[in-house]
DNA sequence: CGTCCACAGGAATGACGGGCGG
DNA sequence: CCGCCCGTCATTCCTGTGGACG
């Protein structure tokens, strides 16, 4: 009893007074900062853009296309911040939406978070997407003002739902309201324009942004910011944070996986009490960063799913040379009897592989092989031994 | 140079559960 | 409570296609 007490106030008191971090939040995802380092440029185009809402007209609409943690969800977000702010102090009708579609996937989930934050109630599913933009417009009518809404995320709504929703919603200012509603789409598939249908195309095109990826100096001096707010002064070893900016710029100048690294490099300090964050817990970082996300992935699939990727581990096993997508539903099949599952049909196995392509565990390349068909090549991308060990249960029965 | 393989991937459809309006 | 409409998963049927083979 005693020393279950004593031990549980000592992880507490080494929480509060952690030696290592004086604000860790600064390192999440979700923390906008107040200075975005390399993206004044970007920052101003959108203020910009987006001032004419404080004179009460219509902003154009805006494409925002960049790689994920390039920071066009920060920028935006601080910039409707400080916009409705300033629209506060001017006493003008300012008002936006911020949506994930890849959270709300669905044309009647973004819908249904559009009715939200204009502050009409709408139930999680039961009405018709009809009845839901009825109610948006008839909200908006009350509302009178200019209403922004952003669609971060975008291409996999559109990919997978086609571009109605868009073209629904920039319809809304034509029906006869005295609303103003723009549109801020943001993805990281330059492509997306070019799919969308031509009239919605030019509608959205209005305004472009662009967002490049950081470089490795740049992410340093993005780290550097946030490090000022998240550590406590001197715990950072000097190449630490070079580090960070150098194995996150490999990987695409992501800033978020930037980020990311560091923090789990002071948890894992933390958690050996180190009065340090080193280099050697960067590289412990990364690996278990690696490891704890394709863990989760693989463990969250569906059955089928875990099937099919274990089918293909097999295949690899044996030394198969190109993987193909035959050759994953024949052993498939296999497995399905033995297991006892019903089997699926190949056009959804097709499916389920490339789905398993989107989500980085495998690449699936489609190959023409002349006489041989055209099929996709598939390889494992990430570390064999986690797969095997998120995959466990099912190698036990199966050999 | 045409064939034809081995699939990719779109369209239409259905089964099913969740959840609301009435 | 029923009927309706969603979203998801799955099937069926289908057309499309790059390039090695003959």
């Amino acid at each position: 009893m005693w020393c279950t007490m004593e031990y549980i106030d000592d992880v507490f008191l080494s929480v509060l007074r952690s030696k290592i971090f004086k604000n860790r939040d600064a390192l999440s995802p979700d923390y906008i900062p107040e200075v975005l380092p390399h993206r004044e440029s970007q920052i101003r185009r959108l203020g910009g853009i987006l001032a004419h809402a404080l004179k009460g007209s219509k902003p154009g609409n805006v494409f925002i296309y960049g790689l994920t943690g390039t920071g066009k969800t920060a920028v935006t977000k601080f910039v409707l911040r400080r916009l409705t702010l300033k629209a506060r102090e001017l006493n003008v009708a300012v008002k936006y939406a911020y949506i994930n579609c890849r959270q709300s996937d669905t044309p009647y989930r973004v819908l249904a978070d559009i009715a939200e934050a204009l502050g009409i109630r709408v139930p999680f599913t039961g009405l018709s997407i009809a009845e839901v933009y009825r109610r948006i417009l008839r909200g908006l009518n009350e509302y009178k003002g200019v209403f922004i809404i952003v669609l971060d995320e975008l291409d996999s709504l559109i990919k997978r739902k086609g571009d109605d929703i868009l073209y629904k919603l920039l319809r809304v200012n034509e029906e006869g309201i005295e609303v103003k509603v723009s549109l801020i789409c943001i993805t990281n598939d330059v492509k997306l324009l070019e799919i969308l249908d031509p009239r919605v195309r030019s509608s959205l095109g209005e305004e472009e942004i662009i967002f490049p990826p950081y470089n490795a100096l740049e992410l340093r001096d993005i780290l550097l910011f946030r490090a000022k707010e998240a550590f406590n002064d001197g715990v950072l070893e000097e190449d630490v944070i070079p580090l960070c900016a150098a194995l996150a710029a490999k990987e695409h100048g992501d800033a978020r996986r930037a980020l990311d690294l560091l923090r789990v490099a002071g948890e894992i300090a933390e958690r050996e009490n180190s009065d340090k964050v080193t280099c050697e817990h960067v590289k412990k970082a990364y690996s278990e960063i690696e490891k704890n996300t394709t863990l989760e992935v693989v463990k969250s699939l569906p059955l089928q799913a875990k099937i099919v990727l274990h089918a293909i581990l097999l295949l690899e096993e044996k030394n198969v040379k190109p993987i193909t997508t035959g050759h994953i539903y024949s052993v498939y099949t296999n497995l399905c009897k033995v297991i006892g599952v019903s089997c699926l049909t190949q056009r959804r196995i097709s499916d389920i592989i490339s789905q398993l392509d989107t989500l980085g565990l495998i690449s699936a390349e489609i190959v023409s092989r002349g006489r041989y068909g055209r099929t996709r090549v598939v390889k494992i991308n990430v570390d064999r031994k986690i797969l095997v060990e998120a995959l466990k249960d099912w190698r036990s029965i199966t050999h």
